[in-house]
RNA sequence: GGCCCUAUCGUCUAACGGUUAGGACAUCGCCUUUUCAAGGCGGUAAUCAGAGUUCGAUUCUCUGUAGGGUCACCA
């Protein structure tokens, strides 16, 4: 009836999230938001062996943080509701029973440690192992109908049997024309012997039930893309368009990026202080560009651009220090208003103060680099008369008595200043004219600063001076003499 | 091993037969009122190799090489 777009995203439950899925997320969800279409989250969570306890509400949390809001799925419902396949098992036995009566499906008869053997000869003998081939013969066929298996009685796995053995080729949205050999297509597992049904069955099962269009997802399953269509044309539907997404590898470039080699868990990110915008607008560049030199960008404006034409072929290998930087522009971006609260959960008592948020927030690019800072004391002048060895204060090959000749005339002039009118501004004139009649300016900035902060690298004289107030600059200064 | 995918600066990428091969991160240098940060300017740096096709290949074809994926009662 309509053309609307259903994308999904279906994680299975056994771990965190990792910017891999992260990324099939995004864009499944910004090709939906594009397209005015809906986005559904549903969980796969048909294999009990490996579920981890509490990865769903762990999965929930990520993508919220991240703000990839799902219009139908766990939580909130939806009109295709279950969205956990695990309470979803008639409508599998359901599509099993079509199968099985067009003669498709049949049970396995053999144990699976037969079914190891088999494999381990084949592998032996240097060449994959196809079910198929030990398929057990029907108990006879009906003139011109189904075949007869055995009957099923869900005490064995139910196997598909395809119906042609032959070579796929179908269009990806992303990599063109793909294809694979006969050798990709099986008689697989529809229906496990627990009674849950495999991800190749039951994905497609939903996949129909749901509507969806478009199946974004990583090239792992290019080679099982065959088996999915032999399914569809069994059950004669079309199959969703798909969209096959390149690789995102390791730090090492080598690999893909999984939980085994260290993939991140994406809310460590959010706890070392990442912005969730920043998070996505570099997920969404990796693997995809809008075609021209732009590269800050919030999700709206990502919906707008994006498009799945532009997304690449070619693995990308993540990259820390451009995350940093991404997401200090994202920083630049926000106001002092949204910024306040974060930086303060990272402050101490005696730090939280407004004056504090314009040095923090040009100097780190998280918010965790905030506890460096503390670490390093280069906050702590603000709260605390800085301790420091006089000679610090000597500018390059100057001396002592010109120091506190220098500091002398700069205390003189500041006195001059009301206490109100002590700003930034009002400072860095009074104390830029002393400077300019010095032979070098470094000869008063450096002292003062200094004075001021106790520190090798702190913010500037002026600035410091601001924050520290009329009195006790001028006290810090007076010491400095 | 079979099948499949991929290949441009260190990294992310642009250039859909004709460009001095562009941008960004990182790096290096200079400037910007002392140091740091921020900012500005500039530099170094790439078409995996070899054959074709073509007047002309980063771009098309083939081969090789390298990397990745996949061959589960996992998704």
């Amino acid at each position: 009836m309509d053309n609307k777009v259903v994308t999904r995203f279906a994680p299975s439950p056994t771990g965190f999230m990792h910017v891999g899925g992260i990324r099939t997320a995004l864009y499944a969800y910004l090709w939906a938001k594009k397209n005015n279409g809906t986005f559904i989250l549903r969980i796969e969570d048909t294999d009990k062996e490996r579920e981890v306890e509490g990865s769903i509400d762990h999965i929930i949390e990520s993508l919220k943080w991240l703000n990839i809001n799902w219009d139908e799925g766990p939580n909130i419902g939806g009109s295709h509701e279950p969205y956990l396949q695990s309470q979803r098992l008639d409508l599998y036995k359901k599509y099993a029973q079509i199968l099985i009566d067009k003669g498709l499906a049949y049970p396995d008869p053999y144990t699976e440690e037969e079914v190891d053997s088999f494999r381990t000869k084949a592998e032996s003998e240097k060449r994959p192992f196809l079910f198929r081939d030990h398929r057990p013969a029907s108990t006879g066929v009906s003139l011109g109908g189904p075949e007869n298996f055995e009957k099923w009685d869900g005490s064995k796995p139910l196997r598909f049997k395809v119906p042609e053995i032959k070579s796929y080729h179908w269009n990806d949205l992303v990599y063109g024309d793909l294809s694979a050999g006969p050798e990709a297509l099986d008689d697989f597992i529809l229906i496990k012997s627990d009674g849950y049904p495999t991800y190749n069955f039951a994905h497609i099962v939903d996949d129909i039930e749901m509507g969806v269009t478009h199946v974004m997802r990583g090239q792992e399953f290019i080679s099982s893309t065959p088996k999915f269509l032999s399914i569809y044309e069994a059950l004669d539907i079309k199959p969703p368009l798909y969209a096959t997404l390149p690789p995102i590898m390791g730090k090492d470039g080598k690999k893909k990026l999984g939980k085994r080699d260290g993939a991140k868990d994406v809310l460590e990110y959010r706890n070392e202080g990442y912005l969730p915008g920043a998070m996505i607008n570099f997920m969404a560049l990796l693997g995809w560009n809008p075609g021209d030199d732009r590269e800050i960008f919030t999700m709206e404006e990502l919906i707008k651009v994006f498009d799945i034409s532009r997304i690449g072929h070619s693995g990308a290998q993540w990259n820390d220090e451009k995350l940093d930087w991404m997401n200090k522009e994202h920083i630049k971006k926000l106001s002092l208003e949204d910024m306040k609260e974060e930086i303060f959960k990272y402050l101490p008592e005696e730090l939280k103060s407004e004056k504090i948020i314009s040095i923090v927030r040009e100097r780190v690019s998280k918010w965790s680099d905030i506890n460096d800072m503390l670490e390093k004391g280069e906050l702590d002048f603000f709260y605390k008369e800085p301790e420091y060895e006089k000679e610090k204060l000597i500018y390059k090959n100057s001396s002592l008595e010109k120091v506190s000749e220098n500091i002398s005339k700069a205390i003189f002039e500041l006195e001059k200043i009301n206490e109100k009118d002590f700003t930034t501004d009002n400072v860095k004139n009074v104390l830029m004219q002393i400077a300019n009649s010095l032979e070098s300016r470094g000869e008063l900035l450096h002292p003062i600063r200094y004075a001021l902060s106790g520190l090798d690298k702190s913010p500037d004289p002026f600035v410091i001076a601001d924050i520290l107030g009329k009195n006790e600059t001028l006290s810090r200064l007076q010491k400095a003499v």
